[in-house]
DNA sequence: AATGAATGAGCATTCATTCAT
DNA sequence: AATGAATGAATGCTCATTCAT
């Protein structure tokens, strides 16, 4: 049997190393002799499995992307109803605190200023905004049908909500500590259910 | 005999010239040599009049905030009692749109970035933090004495807002149009009420 | 599979290129560029293999001392006796001339003065004097003892012949001609002798 | 009566303050600003007064000659008979320690590094190196010629002394403390005087 | 004479990318 | 696949010199 190439591993190896470099040095900064070093890799094999340093750039949105999908899904399993559901994601978000992830909050923090000035990545920045934007539809609209209410006020509350998750991570990984400690997810949650609750009735009868 | 100093009229141009330069190119890209054509100067004088890059940076950090608080003062001047000022408050932040705003909120997105890994600048932008934090409080505080309730939520209520802010920041800037326009103010204010509208009323008699 | 790594062969290249160049142009007008050139390679190669250029300078001091005591060692090899050996070492320091040499020579000046400025060559360059002091003392005491004179003096007059040694580099490197040629070994020799021979006798029986 | 001009003053402290800067910084990093800050004077001012940063130096080695020059005649003064001129004089040139002296001293050496590169430098150092050749070459032959010795070995002797006393100056400012204190002097001396007792009568009768 | 802002060439250093092995 | 040396353009910063006032 042929000897199977590695190259996906090694791919994953220094997307991570990206990630972990980043967040402690910024994407401009997180050159790649530091990366290399992190993943313990040669610094010309970096470009071997990558053409580009904005490529592993690319592939780290992605990466993180599908890293909070697999997040919510996970805890999604356990909820029953819409506002189970829904509490499950705002968790899934928002329910910081362990090691690895840390690293990923600061990473997407400077993925999303680097998304300000470089195309491309604002390109896939955009792709899991609207991707997280849809699910939120959804969960909010099932939310409100649930209790019927009317859903009118759904695309401006999934952006506040979204907004509200961005702002916590940018908070979290630029002033640590000035912020009361777990207060977004719970916050969060009680400003949705209150909102919820004050809607007007749904006009379907 | 003597020349008239007119550093203090240069350090504010060249300041401004970073933000203009920084909202398009973030912070790193914003190279002296473009700065310095933005301000219309010789490279060289950036360095006449700060001793270096991260200086200029830390200079716009406080002129931001000082920007922002002033535009709030503006709008807080005709707002009578507690909730109104809030209205103010929230609107000063995120009744955005104008030309000279668009660059500074996308200057703040990729300051915020920076505040991640450059200590000096993580100092400045929590003082900035704290400060909107300590505005917030008070007038949250206000509007739930106002109607007697309970302010135990301030603190979590108060940081909930200001993500909300910064995360409206960062997608205004990195996913323009793939929010609904003008979602934010209204309601960042409705959930915020509503939540108020909700609480206990204070235990005090 | 991997490379064979040549960064010593490369660091002796460079530092010797540094030599070359500050011997005709001083320390700051050594640019890297120049260096480079004087090497033959690119200039982003130094950086490569050398982190800063002060590590070259300091790298180079360290070559100069070296070279310098393996050029006493060659001499001394065939010395017999105290006298011989101090006579072995005098002319391995002063009995200049030969191309390389004089480059070295002036290297070596352009150091002690890098040295009043530089706390970091400073150390370096004491350490090639101290190493030098213990020599001179050594050899001095011998020749002292084997004449039964006291050796009261030495650390004066191992001090007075590095001075004098220091004193030839510096003057044949920056007023060459204005001195008598080849005056430097046989009058240090010639000094160091009389002085010897007018000393008292030691007070040991 | 018309109001005298400042000229001459003001280049006398522009060059006692590049002596001061130059000491503590060598020549490259000896900026216009700071010898003007050490001046107390405005940047543009220094080359009012002098067209270029070199020709300041080329002014303060003059200076420093002249310094050296004036010590020596003061001294001198009290002094009778060849042997105590000559000690005068090695004493006058030798006998450090004062506070202005030691910058003048490490400024010297740093004057001596710049002759090796610059060639106007150069000039004025070897001026500075004959003149004192030519005092030594006096004195040392009257010591001779009052004790009947021959004078044949002068050149050499003089340029010996000339060297102790550069390699003084160089080891006492880049390596301070490594050398016995207050040795220059005396040993020079003694030195000298037990070379010129050993050396042959005059042929002359 | 004096001031201090302004200029621009030159410097050390960084870094993505390439390439021979 | 992998290594690590090599390249060279770009960057922040320095600094002698100039100049309007």
């Amino acid at each position: 049997m042929a000897r199977k190439t590695n190259s996906e591993q090694r791919r994953a190896e220094i997307v991570m190393a990206l990630l972990a470099t980043m967040a402690g040095h910024g994407y401009e900064k997180a050159t790649i002799q530091l990366i290399a070093r992190e993943a313990g890799l040669a610094p010309g094999l970096l470009h071997y499995h990558f053409k580009t340093k904005a490529e592993i750039l690319l592939a780290l949105v992605k990466t993180l992307a599908a890293m909070s999908r697999q997040r919510y899904l996970a805890l999604a399993d356990n909820a029953e109803g819409a506002t189970q559901k829904l509490a499950a994601y705002i968790h899934a978000r928002l329910g910081l605190g362990e090691g690895a992830d840390l690293k990923a909050v600061a990473a997407w923090v400077v993925i999303g200023a680097e998304a300000v000035r470089q195309p491309e990545v604002r390109a896939v920045y955009q792709d899991a905004v609207r991707e997280e934007m849809a699910l939120l539809h959804e969960l909010l609209s099932a939310c409100l049908a649930e209790q019927r209410k009317s859903t009118a006020a759904v695309p401006a509350l999934a952006a506040a909500v979204l907004a509200m998750m961005e702002g916590a991570f940018q908070l979290a990984s630029a002033a640590p500590g000035v912020l009361p400690q777990g207060y977004a997810a719970q916050t969060a949650l009680a400003l949705v259910e209150r909102f919820i609750a004050a809607e007007a009735t749904s006009g379907l009868r």
